[in-house]
RNA sequence: GGUGGGUUAGCCAAGCGGUUAGGCAGCGGCCUGCAAAGCCGUAUAGACGAGUUCGACUCUCGUACCCACCUCCA
């Protein structure tokens, strides 16, 4: 890996291998920023409608992973996280609750919010809301409307009614994302365009050429789109729904269609074009499709390359709230640590599908205890730890050749791991020996700098914090907790030296039983519950 | 019907046309008073069928099965 620098500037710390993949493209392909030094990133965040589940986690992870990697590698990352917060669920769930949709809306947006704290997801460098971004939204219709790639549909007194659609045919790129092209030409050519369109989309389109899902509200029925696959830009004002949910526009009062909320906060924070858009897996289609399609029809370039994370599964069904086997934030931190989700989430590929069992998570639970033994091992060697800005501090360049090589494939968090637990099995070695201070001082600060870019090193504070916040009691615990349990060991110490193993071993017997697992080392036991 | 992904040892999960992935569990050894931890070594693979090749888990074609998206969804 030494022949590829591309007569950058002789300082540059960052290295030009990095490889990611693109959906667009379905292909892994070398990653160029726009601007040299700079990454923009713009990632779809929750819609706030109810709690979050560990498959939100999941694609907040993944993406945090993937920025803090650019950080290692020296990029300044700009990362913008939305909140939509008006949409149909949150209108149509907020009523049913007899509550205001904004109260709504904001309670789970802290509940999200709170949820990627715990978790140790660097917070967006801005987050967005949509309601915050109506004139952007508003801007960006009319845009549209007057390069002539969307339409109003009239009152029957010929004032616009507030719905507006964007034109599919009239922006022949549509499906560039996904392919799911639905052959504009042959359509246009035919002279049944309705019935081959209808052919080619299958199920979501009756034998009559209309949409059963992406229909005009049952208010509007007078009104109708040109074609089964435009899209809602904005939608009317309903007189069954708040008058807190409709903005004026000149089109007419209403509400944003959901897909024209990331096209127009992206371009206010990132500009017109931008290094990476991501999202969870089922945004491709028909929302980033959606999004790619008004955005380069407004004369945007927009996102240069697009990234999605994978599902979470249990029992091989993905995760979801249609299937109510989404399993809450809270539910899985009363039972496992945050370290241990967060571990479970970011050791599979973000590409693959990770199934979520009482399997995965114990095998977190294994990777912890490793990678912490070894952690504390190496510290008690040394009678010192790191600070986390130096841990923080380590450029990628000082990592093992492997563990860069393999976070610059795509991410491939497997082999980075691999990376990671050699270097660990290398400093367990070098303890034992009892090597010189510096290999094992390298080893140390090399295996909580690769954790680090997953989120993952075992003493940031963000892990002890999270412990603290739910019991303000722990650190006196702890304080007496060592003062009795020291007093134990001192006792088997002794009895060892006596050789009364039999009271020895009923010392460790007795701890054993309480929780404290103790380790018997050449400079003595430590103990840990 | 359209679009895309997958099938690797007991389990999870990678790279790779011929050379140890890694983790968990197992087995043998070292260490230990004995354990634990740690270290060393080690068995069990590549859905199925053809083809290409000196050689395929890795490439090509086909078959089977699984999954997702095409409707709100991370």
């Amino acid at each position: 890996m030494s022949n590829d620098a591309i007569d950058t500037p002789s300082a540059e710390s960052q290295t030009t291998s990095l490889r990611l993949y693109d959906t667009a493209t379905h292909s892994v392909t070398p990653f160029t920023p726009l601007t040299p030094g700079e990454v923009r990133i713009y990632v779809c965040g929750a819609t706030v409608q109810s709690s979050p589940h560990v498959g939100h986690l999941r694609a907040a992870v993944a993406f945090d992973v993937v920025r803090r990697w650019f950080l290692k590698l020296g990029y300044k990352v700009v990362f913008v996280r939305n909140v939509t917060d008006i949409d149909d669920k949150i209108l149509a769930k907020a009523a049913a609750a007899g509550e205001e949709w904004w109260a709504r809306a904001y309670r789970y947006e802290r509940e999200f919010t709170q949820a990627y704290d715990l978790l140790g997801v660097l917070p967006p460098t801005y987050e967005p809301r949509a309601t915050g971004h109506m004139t952007d939204m508003i801007d960006l219709v009319q845009r549209l409307l007057d390069r002539g790639h969307a339409y109003v549909i009239p009152n029957a007194d010929g004032t616009p009614s507030g719905n507006v659609y964007f034109d599919v045919p009239s922006w022949p790129e549509y499906g560039a994302l996904t392919h799911q092209e639905t052959g504009t030409l042959a359509a246009a050519d035919s002279n049944d365009a309705d019935a081959a369109v209808a052919d080619r989309m299958g199920p979501s389109v009756d034998a009559a050429g209309s949409d059963k899902y992406n229909t005009v509200d049952a208010a509007d029925e007078s009104a109708d789109k040109h074609n089964p696959r435009d899209f809602a830009l904005w939608k009317a004002a309903k007189s069954t729904e708040p008058a807190t949910a409709s903005w004026p526009a000149p089109f007419g009062k209403g509400r944003p269609g959901w897909h024209l909320e990331c096209s127009a906060m992206s371009h206010r924070y990132l500009g017109a074009d931008f290094d990476i858009h991501g999202g969870g897996l089922d945004l491709r289609f028909p929302h980033h499709e959606n999004e790619m399609a008004q955005s380069r029809a407004a004369g945007w370039g927009f996102a240069h390359r697009w990234m999605h994370s994978a599902w979470v599964t249990q029992s091989g069904e993905k995760m979801s709230k249609s299937l109510g086997n989404g399993l809450s934030v809270g539910a899985v931190l009363a039972d496992h640590s945050a370290w241990v989700i967060r571990y479970a989430l970011a050791s599979v590929h973000y590409r693959s599908m990770l199934e979520w069992s009482d399997q995965t998570l114990s095998e977190a639970e294994s990777a912890f205890e490793r990678i912490s033994r070894f952690v504390a091992a190496a510290g008690t060697a040394l009678g010192t730890q790191p600070g986390a800005d130096e841990v923080q501090g380590v450029p990628a360049d000082a990592l093992p050749a492997d563990f860069v090589a393999a976070m610059d494939d795509d991410i491939n968090v497997s082999n980075a791991l691999a990376a990671v637990f050699s270097t660990i099995r290398h400093g367990n070695s070098l303890i034992a020996e009892g090597a010189s201070a510096d290999t094992i001082a390298s080893a140390l600060l090399q295996v909580r700098s690769m954790l680090d870019v997953f989120g993952l090193d075992p003493l940031n504070s963000q892990w002890a914090s999270a412990t603290n916040a739910a019991d303000g009691e722990d650190s006196a615990t702890a304080h007496a907790l060592d003062a009795l349990v020291s007093e134990q060991l001192a006792a088997r110490a002794q009895a060892r030296k006596d050789k009364d193993f039999a009271r020895a071993d009923a010392i460790r017997d007795a701890l054993t039983k309480a929780g404290i697992e103790i380790e018997d080392g050449a400079s003595g036991s430590t103990w840990h519950v």
